[in-house]
DNA sequence: CATCGTAGTACCCAAAGGGAACTAAGATCC
DNA sequence: GGATCTTAGTTCCCTTTGGGTACTACGATG
């Protein structure tokens, strides 16, 4: 029984197909950063937050619940004293950040052709 | 003379370097839609606010200026009656379409395997 | 002279983004 | 035993962005 009209083929292009809402989460600053930088192994809240560099931690909070949510990323809570908590990729986020890196570093690689953004003349 | 921080290495994690906005411009779910309508052939505003399913006339015209200001698309006005505007790739914008399309891919092959989307139990 | 089609803009409201300050819980210092 | 530190957030408030609906401009067409 699905909700969606997007009965058999999914299709981006179609706002009530649930793989929209799957665009929107992925492609999305602050989802593409997180999730690359758990790439190389679990981080904490604190790690996140300076490897972000300039997110907030209400941001980020709400940018890893939606991961986790959608089981990109697992949050892990070591009950010691201050609290800890790492999170870390899941296998899905391990494949999502696949497409998501090849973005990240196409911007790195392509940012020259941009006089816009480097404020060139 | 550079203004940002990131003097000689870019990087996508430093919230000064000019790649960081790059990303924000390209890591957009509309972005994404609407580079995506315009690789197979230049289309019209009509065409692509159909295309883009659920988008409204003022934020499509927003990420075409956008993605106009940054030279990814080029917009040709026609002035018959009625007026006539087509919106094309740039060479820019088709080399940026590689990474796009790949996560627009990714999110349709894999939507499956996000339940919290798809509304299974 | 009213209507149509195209490509928007204007207006208004809701949601998300963003910064700074604050909280909780216990360990550790003095 | 009280002050202080650390970590992982939350809360408040404001600004920006997103979003929907209605409206405009333009001349051709009936």
């Amino acid at each position: 029984m699905r909700t969606d009209s997007c009965s058999r083929q999914h299709d981006v292009y179609d706002a009530s197909c649930p793989c929209r809402q799957l665009l929107d989460l992925l492609a999305n600053k602050w989802s593409a950063l997180a999730l690359g930088a758990l790439e190389d192994g679990p981080r904490r809240f604190g790690a996140l937050r300076d490897r972000l560099d300039g997110v907030s931690p209400k941001v980020l909070t709400a940018t890893l619940r939606r991961l986790e949510e959608q089981g990109l990323i697992d949050r892990t809570v070591y009950p010691s004293v201050p609290l800890h908590v790492e999170y870390s990729l899941t296998a899905l986020g391990e494949d999502a950040c696949v497409p998501l890196a090849a973005l990240r570093r196409w911007a790195v690689a392509n940012i020259d052709r941009f006089p816009a953004l480097t404020g060139a003349a």
